[in-house]
DNA sequence: GTCAAAAGGTGAAACGTTTCGGTGTGTCGA
DNA sequence: TCGACACACCGAAACGTTTCACCTTTTGAC
């Protein structure tokens, strides 16, 4: 139905290696670039992907696979990554795994089988075996804001400890001891990682760090906003929180107003995530920023050089800061209990 | 490189042409297809999903092309969309154009020219030709949230027009008469029906429409934040104001907080989309909500009817109700100017 | 005018699958 | 025992492209 190369070369008068040629960018003779020109209007030529694809190998395509797509962050990690890599030509295969680790394995095979020439993971538990299989077929993959242990493999992410230093440090400064914390489960990178910094920061100020202000969420807004609820409603409660998660951020903020206590009068506050929304609650939340769009295009570009078989500095593990941006939420404890 | 239908049938010491009926899950002798699954595990074959669409010219991909990632919205309809179409074994392509028009079409023919098998399409202008096209090459698509006059086309949306009609009409009940809206723009089919809404009510009721009280926004936060920072400044300023959408919602928001009005005493509040969130504002937002799962879901089921070949009722227009939940934003008016 | 080199043109083979038409084997009733 | 009929098997052709290896034309220095 469609017409093929055969049916332009036929009417443009040339050969088919020659329409081959003068399509993917060879040099021709003038007048036969206008003769093919014309042919392919007149017979509303499209080349057939597919049949390139597969002489070539090369799809074209890049895989992104990532927990879920229900939170700002993976938004804006598949917005940027398509606009950039549809630049260079590249379509985006999406799949999200709904925070499923069996899910995580079949929808990474699922890639895999789909001749995918790329990919950019975002790992949950990191699935070490499907992924060296990627890259035993020379498919270049590149995880973004999750490393994955004993996995060489190409990386950008956040430096997440001192994301939480910093914050911890700025509410400690102002005079605060008892510091609560709603973290990610210790299973995920992310959260290991930013627990890690907000113990050293106590370390380092010899404060001292109590088990009750600490709590392992799940990254989601439900789970910490009954966390929240249960930590400031203990006895000895905080008098600062540090979220570190855009929902769970949330979730707190909900819990904090369940509870009427004010901010900061009552409870310093620092959130993680999300700037412009930042603004809007009132007062405006002083919270940690990622620099996320950096990160994807650090982590689409690293991956477009890998596509080109550039293999430098193999494998790279980037990582970028993160800022505090101070607001309102934060204030001095009313009380000073060591 | 990789074993081949070919290596499989020779290890098996079958036909290629019984592999392949095996393979689609056609009968073959008992002892065949013992012998080719231990072919397929000993040689590690994975079918070439590549020669296969260019043989069936099915790709098992559908296109999925919208406004913009970075809202709300659109991230449930992409997730959901994917785990639906996944199931089905189909994956699924992402194009964002960025609310650019330009970019819309230009996309929208990327797309085609990808040999998908099937779209979902969130109109922005709404690029007739480029549909047409698809559609006249055989590929069904199904828009969503927003229909394109002139148009032949399955589509799914809400009742924008009784969706303002009801929160509107919940805003005179309780007394007010100076009603705002900021809308989106309003050559968006949704803004416009939304805005029909709005009118029809008035009507109804015989009140009388300010124009001054009412704004078309950009459906963006930061335009909708000064919007209603000069609505609600201005001398006779609404009692109430109903935002159509969730990033605009955000947007009155702020300044609303910026100007210390207090909700609902000063000001009764109507916002849009993300029940989650309305109830960690304080207090709990009375909101539109849509139903975003049902959308989706119809959607992609719609579509994979079509892609089976069922054209049943085509042009399909299905209407989907919105639901008005009422928390505390919103009270009588503190004072009763006609 | 000659000839080598350069530039450009060409069909056929190949990528790995599905499917068409044809062949072989086995079963069963008469 | 024979024919008829399922049933499953099988190779070859085709999908539409790229690319190899070869061929033709043009160019320009002598």
């Amino acid at each position: 139905m469609a017409a093929t190369i055969k049916d332009v070369a036929k009417h443009a008068d040339v050969g088919i290696a020659t329409v081959s040629k003068y399509l993917n960018g060879g040099k021709v003779l003038g007048k036969n670039s206008i003769r093919i020109d014309e042919a392919i209007v007149a017979l509303n030529y499209k080349i057939n992907s597919l049949a390139r694809s597969l002489k070539t190998s090369k799809t074209m395509t890049v895989g992104v696979l990532l927990p879920s797509l229900e939170n700002i962050f993976s938004t804006s990690i598949v917005s940027k990554i398509e606009n950039i890599l549809q630049e260079a030509g590249y379509s985006t295969l999406i799949c999200d795994f709904q925070e499923d680790i069996i899910l995580e394995k079949k929808k990474l095979v699922f890639l895999g089988d789909r001749q995918i020439d790329g990919m950019i993971y975002m790992p949950l538990k990191g699935c070490v075996e499907g992924l060296k299989q990627l890259q035993g077929n020379g498919i270049p993959v590149v995880l973004i804001d999750r490393a994955i242990k004993n996995c060489e493999c190409d990386t950008v992410l956040i430096d997440n400890l001192n994301a939480s230093y910093e914050a911890v440090e700025h509410l400690i400064i102002m005079g605060h001891r008892r510091i609560g914390i709603i973290n990610g489960p210790d299973t995920i990178f992310t959260a290991e990682e930013r627990m890690r910094g907000y113990y050293r920061v106590h370390e380092d100020y010899r404060i001292s760090v109590d088990q009750k202000l600490i709590v392992c969420g799940d990254y989601r807004m439900d789970i910490a906003y009954e966390q929240a609820m249960k930590m400031l409603s203990a006895k000895n409660s905080p008098t600062a929180l540090y979220v570190t998660n855009y929902e769970m951020t949330l979730g707190a903020l909900m819990a904090i107003n369940d509870l009427n206590l004010k901010i900061p009068e009552d409870l310093s506050f620092i959130g993680f995530d999300n700037l412009a929304l930042a603004n809007i609650f009132k007062p405006p939340l002083t919270i940690v920023v990622q620099p996320t769009s950096e990160i994807v295009e650090t982590a689409a570009r690293l991956l477009l050089k890998r596509m080109k078989g550039n293999q430098d500095g193999f494998p790279e593990l980037i990582r970028m800061k993160t800022r505090l941006i101070k607001k309102n939420t934060v204030d001095k404890p009313k009380t000073l209990d060591s």
